[in-house]
DNA sequence: TATTGTTATACTCTATAACTATA
DNA sequence: TATAGTTATAGAGTATAACAATA
């Protein structure tokens, strides 16, 4: 395979995400139990992994503004997904926790959109997967907001 | 690179894929004359292609429901980015077509969020690019509703 | 005065259910 | 009766503007 063209590379990006993005998107809505939008995903595996972030960090990092993020936190909030809880060191702050039903809320819809996205990866042969896995995380790391290291 | 998992490659497309999507809603719905929702990228970019689509044809493509499909249409013939007319062959269908605004406005649409992800796809090398081409027209294989050959 | 959140308001996306018109 | 679309209704995602509370 030769060098491909910066706007070649592009235009099948263009192609291809939204396509990937839908079928993700309408697993994760269909599932009974773990019915999820991909940004209340988004948000529940940001706290899973930055337990006690503030609504601000949790904006920043999904990639809404803050009256967004705070819709977003009251729907997760109303179905007790997460916490909202006040910081003693700075009463401006709200520090966000996923609960222990949102915890197993995110591991079952993560495991099943893993699932549904396997099951259309399996017509890849191996070498086509790890050329897809290897693109992901090139992907990754040039639209992965700053220092984030996971 | 070893042949990868279908699971490890699955989590890695469920990681990376809505964060190309982000930057690529972003970029459309800033877009100054061109501000456009993916879906109605989307729409107009399938229009482009089958000219005088029935909204069935459409919404099976784009993977909605008749009535979001509806909708959608609602607010690009608002727009006048596309007409719907009538099927003199059978009376219950709509034809739907791009206006000459409406192609220059996909035109336009699709050449600033390629530029955009251009721009974001310089920090990788031409292997690196050459890669993740590759990557998308596969995954494109896999999740391209049936016989869509273009 | 600057920062953190929330409320008010307005669109779009999307679905299900119920309805109309045509075949 | 079956198919193509629309309308009614509802909830989520998103933004901007205006506001409240705290630093």
């Amino acid at each position: 395979m030769t060098a491909t063209s910066l706007d070649t590379c592009a235009r099948d990006v263009l192609e291809a995400v939204p396509l990937v993005m839908h079928a993700v998107r309408t697993e994760m809505r269909g599932n009974r139990g773990a019915d999820l939008s991909v940004p209340q995903f988004r948000a529940l595996r940001f706290l899973h992994r930055q337990a006690g972030a503030s609504l601000s960090a949790a904006a920043e990092h999904i990639g809404v503004t803050l009256p967004s993020m705070s819709a977003l936190v009251d729907g997760l909030v109303a179905r007790k997904l997460i916490a909202r809880g006040a910081d003693p060191a700075d009463r401006r702050r709200i520090v966000l926790t996923l609960t222990p039903r949102g915890a197993s809320v995110l591991e079952r819809a993560r495991g099943e959109a893993q699932a549904h996205l396997a099951e259309k990866l399996a017509a890849l042969s191996p070498e086509e997967r790890a050329c897809v896995a290897q693109a992901m995380g090139l992907l990754r790391a040039v639209f992965m907001p700053e220092e984030a290291g996971r």
